[in-house]
DNA sequence: CACGCTCTGCCTGCG
DNA sequence: GCAGAGCGTG
């Protein structure tokens, strides 16, 4: 018999449940469990935003109320049976009329604060919260949500003398942060030749994504001569920043991470503040932002952490998988939550990636399932050369549309390099197929926008020595490499920073030739930085390229320069909106928010075109229709990761989830006979990712239908290929004719793929070219039986639940572990 | 100092 | 195969 009090804090979860009956068993208790440190696995679309933007506002409204055991005081039967009652009343009318009084420890929103890697997702969590309290603006604003930078460069601001830094310090892009490698290089007498720079910066940027200083740096290097050569340029390096009043991406979290390390009073008032910090994207994490989120949530220890350590596919940026691998054993009163329920992608797709992924030993180890259906069969198709390929891409697209299929915008290629790229671009445009692709050059990385933000940043911090280098001489002032050095010397033996020797060139012999223009470029800036306090900051922008005669020199130009002067427009336009969306705009916040902004922020996901991007660039977004173009062992995996070790292996088998997993309905992986590859003819076998998902699940016209590729399809040397250059569709009769099977297919029912499985146990076929099995016999089976499944094998039984019409079977595989299945789709035979 | 030629090296890339 | 860097010449 339950106690009044049981029978409360049971009717008050009930009530919980019921209102957040929309999320699935696993994102409830995801979403309710607030307190002590918890990891969400959450695999791909399994909601896991959903599940970040709905814990928040649920820790705002209500605190720890669903966990907590507080039972209030004169609660008696009338009360309790009231509650019960309640449970068939509308949600709304729960969740405003009861849910209150149970909240518990409501957190202040200022005292939240989320952290994830791209500006993307820091607004989409925005927007996504300011939907949570449409009541109130206020509320959503509060909550403290931005990227690593953003949070590192606010605590900054506000403490940066602490660590050694001016305020007003400068950013430094990937390629400011390059010229002072070099220039560091040149300062240790290290020729470039023989330790290049690309190198070197890297070496540097690891070291600071593992919190080693110059010194530490020097200690590991030991007797390596390279390594100890690259301590003394760390060294140097960190000098000239310092001189510049300048910080590198790294630094940006490095300091940080030093600051609250190292002053007690900044890190207890931040400690003391955050009560509840989330982290998107754990898997990408360094041990710099691992040490930071660590520091941050030291106090408090509330510390929420989501992430996918299958999509973990940036080790070579210094993230270290292992953060959330032992995020359990760093933090043993961890809670640890997985979601493995996909609302994306068909059963098909998510079986392929499961497949593939499963080849890999270092994980925690999930199984995506979706009760949406099998859908279609994912499409396998080789192809002569890469015009082939795009063109089949192309042709494919075009088809879809003019049946009415689909829309430009249901379509993304997905490469491995942003090199292959080009056929398929030039492809879309002969055909006049809208396209984008994002990736490559960025806005911010053409040469006009980085001079004129070069001035605006040299206005704003004089001290700025890799700006006014760039500058200085841009338009042509006669200032070059000569009085450069001559500067740079004097500025050395004075202790001060090259923009004060030229206010002061009069004074140094060396620089009488060219004093009249020093003066003139002194002035400028001078004159700039007083206007920049008088003026808006659209003004200013106009006023830098009028006085300095950058946009003179442009329009004298002509026609060649025209996209430039565009350019400058379209960053005014940005500038307009920076001031729109900021109640007090200054140059240094501009400046930053440029700084820390990327270009991946501009994919407008409304316009109707194809979208091409690296398989990189598409994590975390999703598409109805997807080509994987290069699926070649040689290109994807590359070559240098087949003769690496088995990690990198797995890193790129990781990757290659990521892109099977982006597919929501239809899956395409093209691999090509002969490849042109940096200049040469290459024969790439088929991606051994391709022979890791199972043949049942592949449609593979190039083996005429009979499926079953366990052996390599497409080792490629069959037919005369490379004599007969001319496009697929003119050649022999017999390979139109399988063609014609696999994209010529008979017009295809726009079913609806995420339907939920007939009561019947009725397949969905979509399509007619599906050689599904007949429908399964409803056996039911109990824990304990032995069954086996066409792909993974014998297992046993270890848990029936029934799931609406359909029942969900956990299964431990002999072969593959544990994993779980519905039974209208697993056809899982008796034993 | 600017232009043009040759040479090199080349995966992925947030902020 | 191509772009960017570096070098040499007018």
């Amino acid at each position: 018999m339950q106690t009044i009090e049981e029978r409360y804090l049971a009717a008050k979860r009930a009530l919980f449940d019921k209102v957040y009956g929309t999320l699935n068993e696993r994102q409830r208790e995801a979403v309710f469990t607030v307190n002590n440190p918890l990891l969400v696995l959450a695999g791909a679309g399994s909601g896991k935003t959903t599940v970040l933007v709905r814990r928040i506002a649920f820790i705002i409204r209500y605190g720890n109320a669903y966990f907590s055991e507080y039972v209030p005081y004169g609660v008696d039967e009338s009360r309790v049976r009231e509650l019960e009652r309640a449970l068939d009343l509308p949600v709304r009318e729960i969740e405003s009329g009861i849910l209150p009084e149970f909240a518990n420890q409501a957190c202040q929103p200022y005292r939240i604060l989320a952290i994830t890697f791209t500006n993307k997702a820091a607004n989409e969590i925005k927007e996504r919260l300011a939907k949570m309290f449409p009541e109130d603006g206020a509320t959503a604003s509060e909550i403290w949500t931005g990227t690593f930078h953003s949070v590192c460069v606010r605590i900054l601001r506000l403490h940066c003398e602490k660590v050694g830094y001016r305020p007003g310090f400068t950013i430094y892009d990937t390629d400011d942060s390059k010229k002072t490698v070099a220039a560091a290089m040149k300062r240790c007498n290290i020729d470039e030749k023989l330790l290049p720079v690309k190198g070197v910066m890297s070496a540097i940027s690891r070291a600071k994504d593992r919190l080693l200083t110059p010194d530490d740096f020097a200690m590991e290097a030991g007797s390596d001569f390279r390594q100890k050569q690259i301590a003394r340029v760390y060294e140097a390096y960190q000098q000239l920043l310092r001189e510049s009043n300048a910080l590198d991406f790294d630094d940006i979290i490095m300091q940080t991470v030093l600051l609250l390390k190292n002053h007690p009073a900044v890190r207890e008032a931040y400690q003391s503040r955050f009560k509840y910090v989330c982290v998107d994207e754990f898997q990408d994490t360094n041990v710099a932002q691992m040490q930071l989120t660590v520091l941050l949530s030291g106090l408090h220890q509330n510390l929420m952490v989501v992430g996918d350590d299958d999509q973990s596919i940036y080790k070579f940026r210094g993230a270290t998988i292992e953060n959330i691998l032992t995020f359990d054993k760093t933090f043993p009163s961890a809670t640890v939550i997985k979601l493995e329920q996909n609302y994306r992608s068909t059963q098909t797709i998510l079986d392929a990636a499961n497949a593939v992924i499963a080849h890999n030993a270092g994980r925690k180890g999930k199984t995506l399932w979706t009760a949406a259906g099998e859908g279609e069969k994912i499409h396998l198709r080789l192809c002569d050369d890469q015009n082939t390929e795009a063109r089949f891409v192309v042709d494919t697209v075009n088809r879809a549309v003019a049946r009415g299929e689909a829309t430009y915008r249901d379509f993304a290629v997905l490469y491995r390099t942003n090199a292959q790229a080009q056929s398929i671009e030039k492809a879309f445009a002969r055909s006049a197929v809208p396209y984008r692709v994002l990736g490559g050059t960025r806005f911010t990385d053409r040469k006009e926008i980085r001079d004129a933000v070069a001035y605006l940043q040299l206005v704003n911090n004089h001290d700025d020595n890799v700006r006014l280098e760039r500058i200085i001489n841009e338009p042509r002032r006669k200032i070059g490499a000569k009085t450069l050095d001559a500067i740079a010397q004097i500025a050395e033996e004075q202790g001060c920073s090259r923009f004060s020797v030229i206010e002061r060139c009069a004074s140094f012999g060396a620089l009488e030739r060219s004093r009249a223009t020093l003066e003139g470029f002194a002035s400028l800036i001078n004159s700039l930085s007083e206007l920049a306090q008088k003026v808006t900051l659209d003004v200013l922008f106009d006023a830098v390229l009028d006085r300095s005669g950058y946009r003179q020199m442009l329009i004298d130009a002509g026609e060649e320069e025209k996209d430039r002067l565009d350019n400058l427009e379209e960053f005014k336009s940005g500038i307009l909106e920076y001031m729109k969306e900021n109640d007090e705009p200054t140059l240094t916040g501009f400046l930053e928010e440029t700084a820390l902004v990327a270009d991946v922020d501009r994919y407008d996901e409304s316009a109707d075109a194809v979208v091409m991007m690296t398989i990189h660039s598409a994590k975390g977004l999703e598409f109805p229709i997807v080509f994987l173009p290069g699926m070649e062992d040689g290109l994807f995996p590359g070559m240098q990761t087949i003769t690496a070790g088995e990690s990198e292996m797995e890193e790129e088998r990781r990757l290659a989830y990521v892109a099977i997993t982006r597919a929501k309905k239809a899956l395409y992986m093209i691999h090509t006979r002969t490849r042109l590859l940096y200049g040469q003819t290459a024969y790439n076998p088929v991606s051994r990712f391709v022979s890791e998902i199972p043949a049942s699940l592949v449609e593979n016209p190039d083996e005429d239908g009979h499926g079953g590729f366990g052996s390599r399809v497409g080792s490629g040397f069959g037919g005369g290929f490379g004599r007969q250059t001319s496009v697929w569709g003119a050649r022999g009769a017999e390979s139109s004719v399988t063609q014609k099977k696999t994209y010529y297919s008979e017009p295809r029912p726009r079913t609806p793929i995420r339907q939920t499985a007939p009561p019947s146990g009725e397949r969905i076929t979509v399509g007619k070219n599906l050689s599904t099995p007949k429908a399964t016999p409803k056996e039911i089976f109990a824990p304990g039986d032995r069954v086996r499944h066409l792909t993974f094998g014998e297992g046993e039984i270890i848990s029936v639940k029934p799931m609406g019409a359909d029942t969900l079977y956990e299964i431990v595989f002999d072969r593959v572990g544990t994993k779980k299945l519905m039974a209208t789709y697993a056809r899982l035979k008796k034993l």
